[in-house]
DNA sequence: CGCGCATTTGAATCTCAATTCAACAATATC
DNA sequence: GATATTGTTGAATTGAGATTCAAATGCGCG
């Protein structure tokens, strides 16, 4: 038998199964048994943790963007330079590639939310965090007077979440020229236009 | 028994049906019998015209992003003014609101494109046409001196399907603040920064 | 140790959608 | 108007996955 775990690493095990299983078969087309093979568990003991499967998902899910999230935060954690701190965080917000587990689980879900207020509100949630988060940096910018603004920071911060997510499905769908490189430099371009600062890779 | 029908009417009606049905119950959710019941036939008759289903739901898709793109032509083919003709555009990529079909149905389809090269194609096919269809646009009015392009126009175009695609999304899932009147400004804030044009909604 | 509870299995069962197909009905063909 | 062809049904079959549950197993604890 596999090693016997308490009911909170159980369930811990289970969400990372349940994401994993996610990002291969679906969101919507995932099985039972797949995430249960992924935990390395039989589908009775899924059901003993998760009743309900459609729990388990948005458990799963939730973890998906915290995790998104939080690394966004924790890459551009160490940098003052807004503009360095800006170039970083745009790179955070785009697939390495098109396997990119992150990103694939997000784009997974924008069908969905279109009928399931729970996705929907989930998205739209890590929609205005990011928002948030793009504002300070923005403002803090503005404020240092490195940046000159080209309208309000939330709506700039919005344009940018909006063209990451886009390009996001672009290199996950394997667009023949919008690879991972390109995509970033798309919305850095934007993110020039409306900073008026130049955003050199490696500024001085 | 329901209306008896030539092979190619019945096929167009299915094609149809599955739209729909996808529209309610997720492109990768959907049974045969919902298809089916949509179409007002038994699953023996949708069976009958395609024995593999993935071949109808294919069809679909492409259906419905024909009719979509060729609805953005036809919406924007009368106008001279370049100005108008953007704004025209920029409207026609954006959903009515959140049950908005044509929209959903390219929502629908993002995350299995991941998965599925053919979708994968489908979508990365129509983002390259409406790229190009803003290309159109912003040339010739760079052309007649209305805009002053802040880039080249693969750029801004792709920018400007891409804040569409995203906004989209966002109307969909029923944001509580970006809905399709917001999403409709913000791309056109993007779209006056790009040109340098005020694409005020009624030009003189 | 041995009791008792929590976890997991595996097999049996249930459920529901896909699939098959013989029979039937509408339409076309001559 | 007879016959062939095409489209459709409805009922039977199959199959895959969900669900249930008694039994087995590991683990904490007195």
């Amino acid at each position: 038998m596999t090693q016997r775990k308490s009911r909170a690493d159980r369930r811990a095990d289970l969400i990372d199964a349940a994401r994993r299983a996610m990002i291969r078969h679906g969101a919507e087309g995932v099985h039972l048994n797949q995430i249960a093979e992924m935990a390395g568990l039989t589908s009775g003991a899924v059901l003993y943790h998760y009743p309900d499967l459609r729990d388990l998902l948005i458990e799963a899910h939730h973890a998906g963007m915290e995790r998104f999230y939080e690394q966004r935060i924790r890459k551009a954690a160490g940098i003052a330079d807004p503009a360095r701190k800006l170039i970083t965080t745009i790179r955070s917000g785009l697939p390495e590639g098109p396997d990119d587990a992150g990103v694939r689980l997000l784009c997974e879900l924008g069908g969905a939310a279109g009928r399931n207020r729970v996705y929907g509100t989930l998205l739209t949630t890590l929609f205005d965090r990011q928002v948030s988060m793009y504002q300070a940096i923005l403002e803090t910018g503005a404020a240092q007077g490195v940046f000159t603004l080209a309208g309000d920071s939330e709506t700039i911060g919005r344009n940018l979440v909006a063209l990451e997510d886009a390009y996001g499905y672009r290199v996950v769908a394997r667009h023949h020229s919008i690879d991972a490189e390109a995509a970033v430099e798309l919305v850095l371009g934007y993110a020039r236009l409306a900073t008026g600062n130049p955003l050199t890779p490696i500024p001085r």
